[in-house]
DNA sequence: CTGAAAGCGCTTACAG
DNA sequence: CTGAAAGCGCTTACAG
């Protein structure tokens, strides 16, 4: 249809009857143009609705201005980190394209480590961000390894140092015990992710603190263990209904397992929060539509998106490692 | 840290004795070469571990090969769409990989669109892929005008000639109906997202058919439309439970919504399935973890995303514009 | 079957 | 303050 006949910088530069490297200079507001001709190339520009080619552009300067956020294949056993990525990638959108950057989405195969090559060689991303999980670690080493500019949601091991964002996991598990603790519960277990999880052994140091604190011991059959599935929130409940006789609140690191946990517990005829209490973890959306709504803790989704972005951005500016941790919150709903 | 020296196409054809050309052609597979120059060469590149400059590649060849995955900003209201978008996602991007494309998502605040000659006229993306929605159809039309090549999920409005991708929404309905009729209930109710969405018309349409078929008359006081999101799940359904007395069954047109009227129902003392059953839409992955295990209509998510892709890609390669209609299927959970 | 050269549309050091 | 020219790393029509 509309064919546009203004399609470089050499039209623009045509029309105005400047060089293009003038034009060239108005786009990208170099101090060095007058006033008037930025003044008279800008209407040009306008009237043309012309856009800069960014293959050209990012060809000149070597630098993509796009950064990949890597995400492991959906799978049909709906796994937290699903959600928690759906919800995280708006925040880091957003900063990501208030400063200029688009946003490639990478679905990578958790066995391979070719695609940061891949794409960091072929210039298609200027770094990645990344939400750690056991098997990414050996992808964070890889990274580490290439030299490569990246940033990840969660608790690198200590080993590596990367620019991370995390949530105060071990404050999170604190804030869960004391609160069912002070709502009256005395048998109280925990259903983790899976061990190795440096996250998941925060959030266990935390609630084991603030059980010690209350002069409670913990007894090993109050604690599972588990992948970071629904399914294995399914499971991981179960057993501790059969074997953590008495119990009566528990404590899931993730939204989406307590989902999971608290079928099992009304498939046993328990009743929420009367005969057993339930705190998640996150706050996923979905959380104050759960039956009862979900206590848990919420992590500052939003704010981890826009940190992520923000400080990826900030490290390829300054070179600066920084490693934040933002605060959580209980968020009292009707679990527990 | 390695700072590889093999960087360029230049850097090969050194190494490998030819000229760029013939490197050029040996990595697009050019029937113009001999077989031994192309081992010769292709060695030559594995060892070293070369990867083609993206940007230079699709400057010169005019294309990005990069799709752009339209979405709008992810709201504090959680809405239908969120979800929807997050499964979809998954297996659009993994057509898109296994073709060569990559995937770039796209923020787009829905009163503007200009977005879309950001990206298409600057060439950083070759199409989009967008899920329709009531303020998406006028940016359908700014696309069509602009002749950009594009895929939709979902129903676009008659007068355009646009490739889609939808499910059979007057099935679903019916499907719905149908079933809730079968199992013995006599007063249904339709909870719909926003009146003026094609597919919650045509969901209305099969559920109204069903109940004409079945002899039943339709009350309005049993039929709401509110918007796509669970806050409106939320208002739908007490305005439902103070008008529609007598009501036994509702079909709710979103997994979402359904589970914001499960809420409800449950604070109004009602149990499900006993006293209201109720039936949703879409089979979210979280549908089977709601309380009860929510009866739904499945739309085929994972092929939706791949028939968006693969189609989208025909429609460059042959220019057809093909609109398919993907089967629905009910699941029976709990709820109904 | 292979190569030299022009071209894709930008940016920027250099010269004025 | 502005422009001519080289360069970014590819592809491909043309010539052999």
């Amino acid at each position: 249809m509309n064919k546009k006949q203004v399609q470089t910088i050499a039209d623009i530069a045509r029309l105005a009857n400047v060089s293009k490297s003038t034009v060239s200079r108005v786009l990208s507001n170099s101090s060095l143009i007058g006033e008037d001709t930025k003044e008279r190339v800008r209407t040009i520009v306008q009237q043309n609705h012309f856009i800069i080619n960014a293959y050209a552009r990012q060809l000149s300067l070597k630098q993509s201005r796009t950064v990949g956020f890597v995400v492991h294949p959906f799978s049909n056993d709906f796994s937290i980190s699903d959600l928690f990525l759906l919800e995280v990638m708006g925040g880091i959108s957003n900063t990501l394209s208030a400063n200029g950057y688009d946003m490639l989405v990478i679905q990578v195969d958790p066995q391979e480590t070719e695609w940061a090559h891949q794409y960091l060689d072929s210039r298609r991303v200027d770094g990645f961000i990344l939400l750690t999980s056991t098997w990414r670690q050996r992808h964070i080493q890889t990274l580490v390894e290439m030299g490569a500019p990246f940033i990840v949601w969660g608790v690198p091991q200590m080993i590596f140092h990367v620019p991370s964002v995390a949530g105060d996991n071990f404050q999170g598990g604190t804030l869960a015990a004391e609160y069912l603790l002070r709502s009256g519960r005395r048998h109280l277990a925990f259903l983790g992710g899976p061990a190795e999880e440096p996250e998941i052994q925060l959030r266990f140091s935390g609630y084991a603190a603030a059980l010690t604190e209350a002069g409670r011991s913990i007894d090993p059959a109050f604690v599972i263990y588990e992948a970071y599935s629904s399914t294995a929130g399914t499971l991981g409940m179960q057993r501790l209904l059969e074997q953590a006789s008495g119990l009566d609140a528990v404590f899931v690191t993730s939204d989406l397992m307590a989902m999971a946990a608290m079928q099992v517990i009304h498939e046993h005829g328990r009743r929420i929060p009367e005969d057993v209490a339930v705190v998640g973890y996150d706050d996923l959306s979905i959380a104050e539509l759960t039956n009862p709504p979900l206590t848990t803790i919420r992590q500052n989704i939003p704010l981890a998106g826009r940190l992520l972005a923000q400080n990826l951005i900030n490290y390829w500016r300054t070179g600066q490692v920084t490693k934040v941790s933002i605060p959580v919150e209980l968020i009292i709903r009707q679990s527990a």
